[in-house]
DNA sequence: TGTAAATTCACACAAAAATGTGATGGTCGG
DNA sequence: CCGACCATCACATTTTTGTGTGAATTTACA
């Protein structure tokens, strides 16, 4: 598997980049430039036939835009891997992207030896992308301040036991967790129970925690 | 700022894995380690006068888990950067760490070179982690609602269900409002279960239909 | 300094959930 | 027609969770 041809279809629509990028790939070991697309609707109707291992697109393309196409055509080949190439950086972009199923995302700064690489990785189920684009991705993970708990005026303890508790551990381990006793665990969880009007792990994870 | 020296703080139970890396950190021009902590509390209690810039944590500690670790120290010192430095590669704790605040998730097989390199780029604001992790963050976007469900190989049934759980319902009020006995329901879940290896609703809910 | 809130623990009982071991039909594809 | 799933149901047992009642310490702060 590692010693296979890579083969590999770039859509952008610069056409310096384009053969850029192509010439690089081709005079590398291991990868093959099956063919270019300058616009969204060639690359549509032309890549499903070509069923190259990995897609490399630029976003700013006429026609419709790489996002689309992606979308498109990761619903068509599924197997194939597609790695944005390009120049945008803001999260709406990324995220897109990544929603519409490209896996990598780079951008056209990159060097050569990471973009081949990053080729091989994408090809290999992996996400190559730089930190700088990891941390956006990473961001939008992240739990904003707990207005929920506060809101609920549960105490330290009491959220800290609640998220334990999401997470799905039992009161026993909490209690070993935390070095205390089972019934004490029980106590806070009543009090938090009290606090937020319910009658179960399941609908207190789902106020506190649980947002759509 | 490139020139400034990164000053590093290690939480590892492990001694020798803790003593080899605080030697790796300080034997590096522009990194210190500037001390060790073997366990969560003495972490979250000694850390933050310290005032690192970054903190490796492995998420396998004792006392309190690594991830509740960093949330905690991350909500009383924003600016430090965290980095899970760990075996494990399940998405559970991926996203949890990242959830908690974690900016980088490496493995512990990285190599000290690669290492050094996200310290920088944590201490710079990236994310820096490999393209398997990358690719299991990135998965997370492209999870309808159920192709989860498929993943895990849950019927119709089973999955709508499990909904139900996932709302907070009790076998009962499920059974009732599906006109089926509250037997049939403990089968389904238990047949669930089975599927997602987990034994209690949380967990399976976890497994199903994570939302960060 | 006094008091309210937070944290800790104990014991008991009831309700719900998890697990074990069945069994009966229905459907669908080889 | 058979084996494989799927959905349905029953009954028993154990474990976990939820609730009632009470109380001892520590901490925050007015």
């Amino acid at each position: 598997m590692n010693e296979q041809l890579i083969r590999v279809v770039i859509v952008e629509d610069q056409e310096d980049i384009r053969e850029g990028l192509a010439m690089i790939i081709n005079f590398s070991e291991g990868f093959q430039c099956i063919a270019t697309f300058p616009d969204g609707n060639s690359a549509m109707s032309g890549i499903p036939d070509l069923k190259p291992d990995v897609v490399l697109m630029d976003i700013d393309i006429p026609g419709s835009d790489g996002i689309q196409v992606i979308f498109f055509l990761k619903s068509v080949m599924p197997a194939t891997q597609f790695m944005m190439l390009t120049v945008f950086e803001d999260d709406e972009k990324i995220f897109q992207s990544l929603k519409a199923g490209a896996s990598g995302y780079l951008l056209k700064k990159t060097s050569p030896a990471r973009l081949l690489e990053a080729i091989r990785e994408v090809h290999e189920g992996g996400s190559p992308m730089n930190s700088q684009i990891a941390s956006r991705v990473v961001n939008y993970f992240r739990q904003k301040p707990d207005s929920q708990a506060e809101a609920y005026n549960l105490t330290r303890r009491e959220y800290e036991i609640l998220e334990l508790i999401s997470r799905g551990y039992r009161y026993k381990e909490i209690g070993d967790k935390l070095s205390i006793s089972m019934d004490t665990v029980r106590s806070h969880i009543r009090n938090t129970y009290e606090k937020l009007q319910v009658t179960s792990k399941v609908e207190a994870i789902n106020k506190v925690f649980r947002r759509l």
